[in-house]
DNA sequence: GTACCTATGTGTGTCGCCGTACAGAACCAC
DNA sequence: GTGGTTCTGTACGGCGACACACATAGGTAC
């Protein structure tokens, strides 16, 4: 049970073993994420990595002609972005704030030097970057055979996983740059999901009614993303139970004084 | 200038110091990859890494309805499969022989050890899975936004640029099984590409005729993945002047006692 | 050469999404 | 309330790819 505004929010973080948090705990800076905010711009070089609390982040590759498509979707189980751990100078996609919240921050070459290290941090990113790439996978998948109304319904869901509440403050015109569709296809796709009494839509608003239904029109595709997602999650619990070796006063002392 | 039948001939073993690759050479093993050879089959556990060297090999997606995708192709510039490094325990894709040829493999356990001891290899395979993963990225937009004449040119140039000829040993059917797409749209692609110069055609082959044209049908994608791949590339080059620094006559008996 | 199999070329109707245009509805500021 | 702005719903023509059907050509075994 993390206090609010503790790193430990980010699901990521709080899977360290103590030692290993405590030691980053002071690298770390908090920081505001408003929806629409451009973390990193195309080209441009990453300075900051983010841990993301209550905010969740995008991805979007953008062609030539200004066109978008999400290929990567991130919230408080992960980082952004990763892509420099693996050697990318500069960052190839446009990262934004999907959703208003907050994130914890740290220097490039301080995680990078962390990564380096070979601290159980490594293993978590690791781990993380491979639910990425399936992820990335599935979308690509989906932009083949998948009609808008499935991608609606897989997007809504990965939003709404990484959100506390079943609601998304989003626009049609929004939810359409995300997809790469146009807006008209978003409110036929929404409607249709209504319509099979998935989803209640109000302006600039869109919650979930049923969640397996919407489940369902989303299809197979979200199924094996939730799934490896579940695996990584694991893995952070698994490890954390470094917590319990540790002596347990011990352990509410450093707790206590972590904020 | 490496021999015929070295593991050098992958670009990657070629980049590593020599106390690196006379570390690994014994774990290598040379396995002749027949085209359409099934590497790994989704959910099987990844028994063995494979360095091709002469032989391209395909990442596919398949659906839950047999549809399939590529989202990968990997030739002498990197490694099969990487996600098992990543904590990956089976594959979630099935990995195909693509074009006839040799590949050195190496047992799981051996490759996920050398990348835990953090030697110069472990960025090499970081620096590949990054450009591995802009791949990914750049089919997820271009199954969205681009025409199957342009999906079949940027997969004709990411074979080719991984095959000594310039000839691909390819029917229409199998074309279209990569793309996700249906035999006659390959066709129909084929001929538009064949009207436009770019290539010429033959029963069970297709060969560049005019590159240029090629990379201009292609669009933006291909130029995007292949610039990433030169950056790649440049550091295997970069960090193999370890060579240069070694005394002169070691090097050349080392060189010489590696077959 | 003949027969057969596989690969390629072409046509027709359907479907999903796009581009564009426009009307109505929700919300906000005053 | 009123007016303006933003968001949402609906319609129509066009295009690219699909599914299916079938014709033709290249290559091979005998």
């Amino acid at each position: 049970m993390p206090p609010p505004q503790s790193p430990k929010q980010n699901r990521m973080l709080a899977a360290l073993s103590l030692a290993d948090y405590t030691h980053l705990l002071p690298l770390l800076e908090l920081v505001s994420m408003p929806a629409g905010y451009v973390i990193y711009e195309i080209g441009l070089p990453i300075r900051y990595l983010y841990f993301p609390t209550t905010c969740i982040v995008t991805r979007l590759y953008e062609t030539e002609n200004g066109a978008c498509t999400q290929i990567g979707i991130i919230g408080n189980e992960g980082v952004v972005d990763i892509s420099v751990l693996f050697g990318g100078e500069s960052s190839h996609a446009r990262v934004i704030v999907q959703s208003t919240g907050e994130a914890y921050r740290i220097k490039t070459g301080l995680l990078k030097s962390e990564f380096e290290a070979g601290t159980e941090l490594r293993h978590f990113l690791l781990r993380f970057a491979h639910a990425l790439m399936i992820q990335t996978e599935q979308i690509a998948v989906s932009n083949r055979y998948h009609t808008v109304d499935q991608q609606l319904a897989y997007f809504l869901l990965m939003s709404l996983d990484r959100l506390s509440g079943n609601e998304l403050h989003i626009t049609h015109e929004q939810a359409g740059i995300m997809l790469g569709v146009r807006r008209e296809s978003v409110t036929v796709a929404a409607n249709k999901l209504h319509m099979a009494g998935a989803i209640h839509c109000r302006r600039g608003h869109i919650a979930i009614a049923d969640r397996n239904q919407l489940e369902a029109s989303a299809g197979e595709n979200y199924k094996i993303v939730k799934e490896e997602y579940e695996r990584l999650l694991e893995t952070y619990v698994s490890s954390a139970t470094h917590f319990g070796r540790l002596p347990e006063k011990q352990f509410k002392r450093f707790f206590q004084s972590i904020k």
